[in-house]
DNA sequence: TGCGAACCATGACCGTCGTCACATTCTGGA
DNA sequence: TCCAGAATGTGACGACGGTCATGGTTCGCA
């Protein structure tokens, strides 16, 4: 699971539609049948539902920063990450930025609005250059009612992100900005950490200070000095737009006290 | 639905075991059948399961402030309460508390830990002297299985409930205290009030600014100072364990900025 | 290679709110 | 009726962290 929750105190950041150019982008373009078939939700599906979801669906995609859609609109379809990462985000009144999970490949985001009528409660962003795979809700919806193990995983993802974003508040329970990030820091490490050579965990995500800022509910700058703080004491290596954790144990201990 | 979300930060307090003699408790003691049928969850069962699930279950009850279940610990069943409130409440490291919801009659808790394996994540708490139903899991999930309605009103309970964390969490995205009380006393307003003659809106859960403190994710002087500010300006009457809101307009004002 | 924009960094200032300390009021039970 | 303990209230003080201001660094692109 993903679920990295919080919130952030700075108006929006610009939307980015296009300020990197999406089809200069250095990623490759994966085929549909690819992203459906790592999807966690729907990869283990028989071959002919898959060929009947891949029929409607649609490859898309999304420059760093932008918005994939916006909280209340009513999105016609779910999405598959391909490559790269998006961030769920909830913009509450006064501008501020709330992000509620960060999905990467083979994960689905938009289900919420799927499975119920209404529009989806958050709003879906590219963290990263992103390729995604539109599945129409009217086909998802389709298989879903007849088919009783995907009930039962949604059930089970459910409550899952619901236990996950109980945990994660009480995390967070602490009003210290040093625990929250360290919180977050945490949380991104089990779902996107890569062991380096040395040992350290890096973030594949290509998060800026502001994004962590906004995960962990604070501002760039106090996120800066902590990140800084902590890169000279050796435990974390903060580069441009990226993060390397070398004392996973140290993060630990801070959030114990 | 009742989330009201938050976190403390004081250190638990005491454990009432008995100091508030249940025996003695000034509610009566409502029948299972009563109790049962007017569940949420559970109320429109066909007769003949009803009858079944009433079999093994028990009526039990609580004193004020007594624990019901620890998290974490194996309850054996699920409660649905009859009369008085119980919080949900996740301790985390430091002995902070953070009260997760606050569920009424009719209402049933401990559902999480009842349909996956797990230990349910949150400690039970009494808020008041309460009478609730232990349903044991067993027959739950016995009813569950072949139950496809029930398992339809289940994933939307928990997708409700996850929509409503995500909700509350934009709404105490502001770091300022006030809004988050704020927040709290809107949501306890739209599940608890009750219209008195004046118009005001008075909460039918007897909470004390501890309470409130730990919903909103506070310390009890911080609560005490706003909630009397608010009394002084006649947007709350704030009595002894008792809140009635007189200006819910004025409250929606503070949140909005 | 150079330019502009985003990103990272650091210092000064000050309001909010947590902490401690203590006074006062309310309540339930003996 | 009285009393202990809980609940409410108020003040002083200081730290955490938000805000503003300013400058250095990295990246993408021409």
């Amino acid at each position: 699971m993903t679920v990295v929750t919080f919130w952030s105190r700075r108006p929006a950041a610009k939307v980015g539609s296009g300020y990197n150019d999406p089809v200069n982008s250095a990623l490759e373009r994966p085929s549909p049948r690819t992203v459906l078939a790592s999807s966690t939700l729907l990869g283990s599906l028989a071959p002919e539902q898959i060929d009947a979801l891949l029929e409607h669906s649609r490859l898309a995609q999304a420059g760093r920063g932008e918005v994939i859609w916006m909280d209340g609109s009513e999105a016609s379809y779910l999405g598959i990450v391909g490559t790269g990462f998006v961030k769920m985000v909830r913009s509450s009144a006064g501008g501020q930025e709330l992000t509620a999970e960060i999905m990467g490949p083979g994960q689905s985001f938009g289900l919420l609005g799927a499975i119920e009528g209404t529009g989806c409660p958050l709003s879906a962003r590219a963290v990263s250059a992103v390729w995604y795979l539109r599945v129409p809700k009217t086909d998802f919806l389709a298989l879903y009612g007849g088919n009783l193990p995907l009930r039962d995983h949604l059930i089970r993802r459910t409550t899952l992100r619901l236990r996950g974003a109980i945990d994660m508040m009480s995390r967070m329970a602490s009003g210290r900005v040093e625990h929250r990030i360290a919180a977050v820091l945490i949380q991104l490490a089990e779902s996107y950490g890569v062991e380096e050579a040395d040992g350290a965990m890096r973030l594949e995500v290509p998060l800026s200070r502001q994004d962590l800022a906004e995960l962990a509910g604070t501002t760039v700058e106090t996120t800066i000095r902590i990140t800084s703080r902590w890169t000279k004491q050796g435990v974390l290596k903060a580069q441009y737009r990226s993060l390397t954790i070398q004392n996973l144990g140290r993060l630990l201990e801070i959030l114990g006290d």
